[in-house]
Formats: structure tokens, C-alpha cells, sequence
DNA sequence: ATCTCGATTGGCT
DNA sequence: GCCAATCGAGATG
């Protein structure tokens, strides 16, 4: 796999719910251990600059939200429960913004996901924010990551022309703004996160 | 120092 | 569907 061919910065510096939309399809690599773990991303959620209570910058600036107010197309983890959450920063340099990743399609080194996950189900690896970040060993220590750096150990690449049918519709899994459809996924896709799973 | 709460998950009814 | 697990950040005293 040629890693080099990052999305450049460009991409990330517009408005959040556009780069939510178009981080579909793309393909999120990380390296560990000299083993390339990757997979596509199929779901996201976007989080706003303003007005959104649901945001964690909606709080100011704080210890833990601090990258969210720099550059973007920076990683955000955070822990929620016993789990982590991976965003890539959004907007213009010092604006807040971001896109949580929430769910992919396994693409490869599947093998060491499942050893990271304790799970062998394909079907249950990458379906949720909290999974994939097992799957792909992403901790605290790999918030502020430059996905758009060849050199890092996360770096989200270019998929080319990929076909496929965006739906959109309500974030989950949270208790403010529930009404705002600013959750997007690749319709019908199997690793979706909370759908029926038929293997 | 102590309390509260959550962008989740997995197990049980 | 419902609910407990579990822990760090943020708020409060």
C-alpha cells in the first residue's frame, strides 16, 4: 500500500458537515509495530464550530479540546467509558471544528485487529467510534497526529473514485442537538455502527 | 478532595 | 430494549 498519497490540508479546511460527507470512501491507515492497519471509512459524524452543544468545543477551550481550536486535519482522541474516540479537525486554522469517525470497512492486517479487539467476528471489528480505535490500538498519546503527514502513524489516503450512495441523517449516541442530520454513512454498507448484522 | 456525567459497548431480559 | 461497567475531564468546595 502507498501511504504517501495523503489528503492534503486543503481538504480539511472547509466547512465541518462537507468534510464529514467526503470522508467517506477514503481509506484510514494506521501504522504499528511496522504492520499497516487500515480500513475505509463508512460512517462519520460532524461536530460544529458554533451552536452545537453536542460539540466538545462547544465548552471553550480546554486540556483535553485544545487541538480542536489549531489547525486542521489534526486527530482529536478522547476516552468515553472504558473506550476512545477518534476526529480529524475542521475549518480554518483556529476555528473548532471536527469529524468523529464512526465506523470501517476492514481492508487489511485484519488478523492484528482482531488480536487488538479480542474478537473474531468481522462483522462486530470496526462497527462503532469506540471499536475502531481497539482495532487500531489509537490512545490518548495519539491525539494531535498530522493525518495528512506521509510520515505519521495515522494518515488518512486519497481512494480515488469510489461509487457509492451517502445517506445522512441524525448523530447518535449523544443527548444534545439529537435533531441535526449531520451523521453520514455509505448506504447499506455492512459495518455500519447499530444495524442488523447478518454474518 | 469529591462528585457528576458521558460522541460506548456487551450482556442479559 | 434495558442497564451496568468504569474512568478521566470538568466543575465545585
Amino acid at each position: 500500500m502507498n501511504t504517501s498519497k495523503t489528503l492534503p490540508r486543503s481538504f480539511y479546511h472547509r466547512d465541518t458537515a462537507t468534510v464529514a460527507r467526503e470522508l467517506l470512501g477514503k481509506i484510514l491507515v494506521r501504522k504499528i509495530d511496522g504492520d499497516i492497519l487500515s480500513g475505509k471509512i463508512v460512517e462519520t459524524e460532524a461536530y460544529l464550530p458554533y451552536d452545537d452543544p453536542a460539540a466538545h468545543n462547544f465548552i471553550g477551550k480546554t486540556p483535553r479540546n485544545n487541538v480542536l481550536f489549531g489547525e486542521a486535519g489534526l486527530t482529536y482522541v478522547h476516552s468515553i467509558h472504558r473506550y476512545h474516540c477518534i476526529d480529524i479537525t475542521t475549518e480554518k486554522f483556529g476555528i473548532p471544528g471536527s469529524v468523529l469517525i464512526r465506523a470501517l470497512e476492514p481492508l487489511s492486517e485484519i488478523d492484528k485487529m482482531k488480536n487488538f479487539r479480542k474478537q473474531d467476528q468481522l462483522s462486530k471489528l470496526t462497527s462503532g467510534p469506540g471499536k475502531l480505535c481497539q482495532a487500531l490500538d489509537i490512545k490518548r498519546e495519539n491525539n494531535g497526529v498530522d493525518v495528512t503527514d506521509p510520515e505519521s502513524e495515522i494518515v488518512i489516503l486519497d481512494n480515488g473514485s469510489d461509487d457509492h450512495h451517502i445517506t445522512a441523517s441524525v448523530r447518535i449516541g449523544i443527548s444534545k442537538a439529537v435533531d441535526l442530520p449531520l451523521r453520514f454513512y455509505l448506504t447499506g454498507n455492512l459495518y455500519v455502527s447499530k444495524i442488523k448484522k447478518r454474518f
